[in-house]
DNA sequence: TTTGCGACTTGATAACATAGGC
DNA sequence: GCCTATGTTATCAAGTCGCAAA
């Protein structure tokens, strides 16, 4: 096996008892009732120093997914990997280079529409500010030279109750204080001229970077931004207290929490301690061996896998003949408000078709009810939702029963939901989904590409002269509100959009796309360039909110904003001791805000806990860290806390952790005198809480903290867990990570129906190689003495294999038994753990990239199709980045 | 200080496509 | 070559968070 057993029993280092792990552990946290048993009795500790596991509430022990395991301290990266950086990064980068010279790039796309787009964009183009500069990204820096001057004692506190030897970093020392783009000049290039891979403006600082301690960075460089319609551009520093024009909200309060805790940002640490890894893995102290040198220069740290190098230069071929390209590189960074586009091409939106009756004839008290094409189009949408469990919902009928009446009006004949019978409507649906299965595959083919022949010109547009997949260029068709959990609204009509609903927006040059369905016309034409949607409408379920249109996870600019999310997240790294330290300091506050916001960073940190922010009576009634009830959180003498509410899209969150004493003493405090429903953190809201977390990092709000702490898990686990092995035997490795990091997150699936037959087939099979393992056996024995096989379970002569061939074929069986066993075990942990989320979400691509170019693991076996356009921008990174 | 608006990101799952077993 | 398990993509709901107005 390429790796240490993750699940094996723990093994701290004694000798080094300021290294000694915080224990967290994150229960895969259930669904509703769909957890599986062995999942609800998960015990997680926050802050335990002793590496065995804890009884749960209930008394069980954790089983092997909580493993306490304790991580030894990283180290930064040695600066003798630096070296090899470039040259492999730039071998890379060769590869990757394509289209120079032009902004308006080829495209395999030549359709009359496309021709049309271009047309418009080189207008467009030609208004662009020419010299649009880009730089490479940061990832060229190494760690070890980012983090150049700072140094840390070894042997430092993992908890920060224990946090000692503070190291005074200089912010005029941090590199990012420096402008990129003059970190980088080395290697920029310009988007324009299309020589950059990535794309990026580096100059345009990171959020971040833009002030640290009032300094002014780079952000000078940035292009005056056009003025928006809706409201003034808000200063690029709005983010930073000291330039806000609202006062931090805790500054207010009586303790001057901003001016003391401001200081913290200025002292930053060096990695050679755990502050950077996140409890969860601290706490996991994985049996590093050998391979602590992981990230030490191998051969492959210069080698491309050869699949990877297929994929580059699948990005790199010239596309024919039109003038752009779908690009694969980012865009010059914008702030928030700030100009997001300069020229902007697209076609609009497409409407679903419009309804057309099939005069399929429902029952009421046992007749036959003739329907408008309205009342009926309503009436099949409730009808095909018959084998949904909202029907067992009475929320659910009741909303659709009180829309459909309005359709029906008073004097209808249909006077209530229990008398209609929806089977004829139900009944014509089934046959009609199984007419469209009997297609034939010709068929099937033909209407997909009538499909996308209706389809193509909206699904692209035109960006700054480079040509990107729009995401949701569909309008919504209408149907019932499928809320999720106990939603008030659930089964409301959602009504049909009009081009009248619809607001789009465009650059000023731009044509006007035209407006789909003939005598309607679009709501509004807006030519926003701060702003990145392409089209918006009011939701018909809930008018004050809108539905947007956006590029495509491709595009650069959602690529531009993902690698901003993630060097914010890179950033919190170098702050996280002080926040720990900080928020440890407050646990004991006399203060009672102050010492409920130490106690929800806490939470936010350790449990990755979202935000919460309030919500209105009309939504499902879900929390988050700010909105935690009384009774969501019991406290267990002596200090365990049993989390349990529904957090985001009404997932169940259960969580029993060890917290420190101050915590859980807080905790308490925080619960008395108040009833289950009243708030636990009553004098916090997300605001306050960010507001507050603003004061400590530049950018910093409570969702970083997730960000953050599921990158450098996965970064942490790779590195320590990944030995040399086969490509499987990785892969397995990055599952493992990447499963960790999704329970974590609480990221969770409901169990296929065909999970047990699944795991029952694989078990059959597995007894059957068994069968086949015995019989080889005695054949072998018999072909070493010279006898003939055994007759077969018909009683046929076997053939004559001599011994070599049986051996062989014994080592073939044994390794299919393996393989089997392995798939269920995978199957088995992962079968309530959805690990799509934090790939797509949560983990830096670059860290996976790094890892599978250093350990030769073809990139397309971690990223899909998808996921390899998202994260283009990714591609390129150094093999020693490390998060 | 609170509320609401606005613009995004995050999220589970339904629908669809495809690979691989028979 | 068919069928189905599995993987991928689309869908749209539900979060976060900044900002401005009340």
């Amino acid at each position: 096996m390429a790796v240490e057993t993750f699940g094996k029993a723990p093994t701290f280092d004694e000798d080094d008892e300021d290294n000694m792990p915080i224990v967290f552990k994150r229960s895969s946290a259930s669904r509703q009732n769909q957890l599986d048993s062995e999942a609800k009795q998960r015990l997680n500790k926050l802050s335990g120093r002793q590496g065995s596991d804890v009884c749960s509430a209930n008394g069980q022990t954790s089983n092997a997914q909580n493993r306490t395991t304790s991580l030894p301290k990283t180290s930064p990266m040695k600066s003798s990997q630096v070296g090899t950086q470039k040259a492999s990064n730039s071998s890379i980068q060769a590869s990757l280079v394509k289209s120079p010279g032009t902004t308006l790039k080829v495209s395999d796309s030549t359709d009359s529409q496309s021709r049309h787009l271009v047309k418009a964009a080189v207008k467009e183009e030609n208004d662009r500010h020419p010299t649009n500069e880009s730089s490479d990204s940061e990832d060229d820096k190494p760690l070890s030279f980012r983090l150049k001057g700072k140094s840390n004692p070894p042997g430092k506190g993992l908890v920060p109750t224990v946090l000692k030897n503070k190291v005074e970093k200089s912010s005029a020392d941090s590199d990012d204080e420096i402008p990129l783009s003059s970190k980088f000049h080395m290697k920029s290039s310009s988007r324009v001229s299309g020589g950059n891979q990535h794309g990026f403006d580096e100059k345009k600082p990171l959020i971040s970077k833009v002030h640290q301690n009032g300094l002014i960075s780079g952000d000078k460089l940035q292009k005056p931004g056009v003025i928006s319609s809706k409201r003034p551009l808000p200063n690029a520093d709005s983010h930073l207290p000291q330039f806000s024009s609202k006062k931090p909200k805790l500054s207010d309060s009586s303790t001057p929490l901003g001016s003391k805790l401001v200081s913290v940002k200025a002292k930053q640490e060096v990695d050679d301690n755990d502050d950077h890894i996140p409890i969860s893995q601290r706490m996991k102290k994985v049996a590093v061996s050998a391979n602590k040198s992981l990230s030490s220069k191998k051969t492959v740290s210069k080698v491309v896998s050869s699949s990877m190098k297929k994929t580059f230069k699948k990005s790199k071929k010239p596309v024919k003949k039109s003038k752009y390209v779908k690009s694969t590189k980012l865009l010059p960074s914008s702030g928030d408000g700030q100009k997001k586009w300069t020229s902007l091409v697209h076609n609009g939106v497409i409407f679903p078709p419009p309804y057309q009756t099939h005069g399929v004839k429902m029952i009421y008290k046992g007749k036959l009810v003739d329907l408008t094409p309205e009342q009926e189009e309503v009436a099949t949408m409730f009808a095909v939702m018959k084998d949904t469990d909202y029907m067992q919902k009475p929320r659910f009928k009741e909303n659709f029963w009180n829309d459909w009446r309005k359709l029906l009006g008073k004097n209808h004949v249909i006077q209530n939901l229990d008398d209609c019978d929806f089977t004829p409507i139900y009944d014509w649906y089934q046959t009609e989904k199984e007419k469209k299965k009997q297609m034939t595959t010709e068929e099937k083919k033909a209407l997909k590409e009538e499909k996308m022949k209706q389809e193509e010109k909206y699904m692209w547009a035109i960006l700054d002269g480079v040509k990107e997949k729009v995401g949701n260029f569909r309008v919504e068709p209408p149907g019932l509100f499928r809320g999720r959990g106990e939603h008030p609204k659930m089964g409301k009509l959602k009504r049909r959009i009009h081009p009248s609903d619809i607001t789009i927006n465009i650059g000023k040059d731009a044509p006007i796309p035209e407006c789909p369905i003939p005598g309607e016309r679009w709501k509004e034409v807006r030519h926003d360039n701060t702003v990145t949607w392409l089209a918006f409408w009011n939701d018909p379920i809930n008018p004050k909110e809108f539905k947007y249109v956006f590029l495509a996870a491709s595009s650069s600019l959602k690529g531009q904003s993902d690698k901003e999310k993630y060097e914010k997240a890179r950033k919190l790294k170098d702050y996280i001791k002080n926040i720990r330290n900080a928020y440890t300091k407050d646990f004991t506050s006399k203060d009672p805000t102050r010492r409920q916001i130490a106690v929800a960073t806490y939470l936010i940190d350790k449990l990755a806990l979202r935000a919460g922010n309030e919500k209105d009576d009309d939504e499902a009634d879900t929390v988050g860290c700010c909105t935690l009830k009384v009774e969501n959180v019991k406290a267990v003498p002596p200090n365990l806390l049993e989390f349990n509410f529904l957090g985001k899209d009404s997932i169940k969150y259960e969580n029993t952790v060890e917290v420190e004493l101050p915590v859980f003493k807080a905790i308490t405090q925080f619960q008395s005198g108040k009833s289950g429903t009243d708030d636990l953190f009553d004098k916090l809201d997300t605001s306050k809480l960010n507001a507050h977390l603003k004061d400590l990092m530049p950018g910093l709000t409570a969702k970083v903290f997730r960000t953050y702490n599921a990158s450098i898990t996965l970064d942490d686990m790779l590195n320590r867990g990944t030995k040399d092995g086969d490509v499987a035997e990785k892969i397995v490795i990055y599952q493992h990570a990447n499963k960790e990091v999704a329970i974590i997150c609480n990221h969770q699936r409901t169990v296929s129906k065909s999970h047990g037959a699944q795991m029952s087939r694989l078990n059959e099979k597995i007894s059957e190689l068994r069968d086949i393992l015995k019989e080889l056996k005695i054949d072998l024995d018999r072909a070493k003495k010279g006898k003939p096989p055994l007759k077969d379970a018909d009683g046929k002569q076997k053939r004559n294999l001599t011994p070599e061939v049986l051996e062989k074929k014994i080592s073939q069986t044994n390794a299919k038994i393996e393989k089997i066993e392995r798939d269920m075990q995978t199957k088995e942990d992962l079968k309530t753990v959805a690990l799509g989320t934090s790939k797509i979400n949560y983990l830096d691509p670059r860290i996976t990239v790094a890892w599978c170019k250093r350990h030769e693991v073809p990139i397309e076996k971690i990223f899909n199709k998808s996921l390899l356009a998202k994260f283009a921008w990714a591609m390129d990174v150094d093999p020693d980045f490390r998060f």
